[in-house]
RNA sequence: GGCCAGAUAGCUCAGUCGGUAGAGCGGAGGACUGAAAAUCCUUGUGUCCCUGGUUCGAUUCCUGGUCUGGCCA
């Protein structure tokens, strides 16, 4: 029997957070975010996340699951969101996926990681290997391994070719083999129903509630808040720190800027700029 | 009012010792198996502020002007 599952996306504020719990109290469903900056605990004003009485009202999973001076990943997110679909449905509650992180909603679609352990030893090799060449270097070792590699890596993404110059040390099997087995996994969640609604706006519409919206994470505090990461190490997370709100109030902070309508007009054209990303990823990836 | 600096791609600017120009960012498109709000790839003809002059040829030098910024009055 198939698992159904809602699926509510769509662009950063194009209204995912209260389309979920409108349904959720509709249909007796809990919620499970997908969202790759939310997971992590004290990133709230600047990652829009569910207010702290939204997420009193209504069960949310995979929401500050995460301290930002550790890195989260994908395979994190499927074992959670694996364990999250356990408890709602030993509760006998259904299901709603709400979140615009497309990476991460494509683990609802299909396998987005596959079962190779990398061990420390070789993650040290690929490291130093990229420390020393850079991109160049790890292409080069991925083609002594394997010379067909260029045919399924971009060469050119230095992260892209460690990761597979990895797996190929750690499996001896070339890209190629690698790719066919990966390509044969199965979605980590078992077969689904899925009901997908992706939420959009116009432009116009969303730009006006993208700006009204950095305006009032600054006016809640985003500053004291990324103040306040910075010393829980937020800066040792490479992917924390980067998120869009973040980065440019920690850039903001560390030049010691005081003018917060710079920061807001940066926020924007950031925030712009990753809405009309998410949408190229649902219409290319989520298939 | 005087002096100085600037005026080049949507934005910030580089450059042309005179032969009509290029980076970053943005925009558009694409890729992506543990950083995905990340990372990577492709994509650049624009009165080079206006006006005269010198020149075979000026965005580049010279004259005058307009605008912007700074300094001095």
């Amino acid at each position: 029997m198939k698992l159904d599952v809602k699926i509510i996306t769509g662009p950063t504020c194009s209204g995912k957070t209260q389309a979920a719990i409108d349904y959720a109290n509709r249909f007796g469903a809990e919620i499970i975010s997908c969202d790759s900056v939310q997971v992590y605990r004290g990133m709230d004003i600047g990652s829009a996340k569910p207010s702290k009485n939204q997420l009193a009202q209504t069960k949310h999973y995979l929401i500050d699951v995460a301290e930002p001076s550790n890195r989260f990943d994908v395979s994190q997110y499927v074992e959670m969101a694996q364990e999250a679909i356990r408890e709602i449905v030993g509760r006998g509650a259904k299901i709603v996926v709400a979140g615009g992180s497309g990476f991460y909603l494509k683990a609802w679609f299909s396998a987005v990681t596959d079962n190779l352990k990398i061990p420390d030893s070789i993650k040290e090799i690929s490291e130093s290997i990229e420390k020393d060449g850079g991109a160049e270097a790890l292409s080069g070792a991925l083609l002594k391994l394997d010379p067909l590699a260029g045919k399924f890596v971009d060469l050119k993404n230095p992260r892209r070719t460690k990761k597979a110059l990895e797996r190929c040390m750690a499996s001896g099997k070339s890209v190629g083999e690698l790719l066919a087995e990966f390509k044969k996994l199965p979605c980590p969640f078992g077969e689904l129903n899925r009901d997908v609604e992706i939420l959009d706006a116009e432009n116009s519409t969303l730009l006006r509630r993208i700006e009204a919206r950095a305006k009032s994470m600054i006016d809640e505090g985003l500053v004291d808040e990324t103040r306040t990461l910075i010393s829980n190490g937020i800066l040792k997370n490479e992917s924390a720190r980067s998120a869009i709100g973040y980065r440019e109030t920690i850039d903001w902070i560390m030049r010691g800027e005081k003018n917060t309508e710079c920061l807001r007009q940066t926020i924007v054209a950031n925030t712009f700029a990753l809405a009309k990303k998410q949408r190229k990823y649902f219409r290319n990836s989520l298939r």
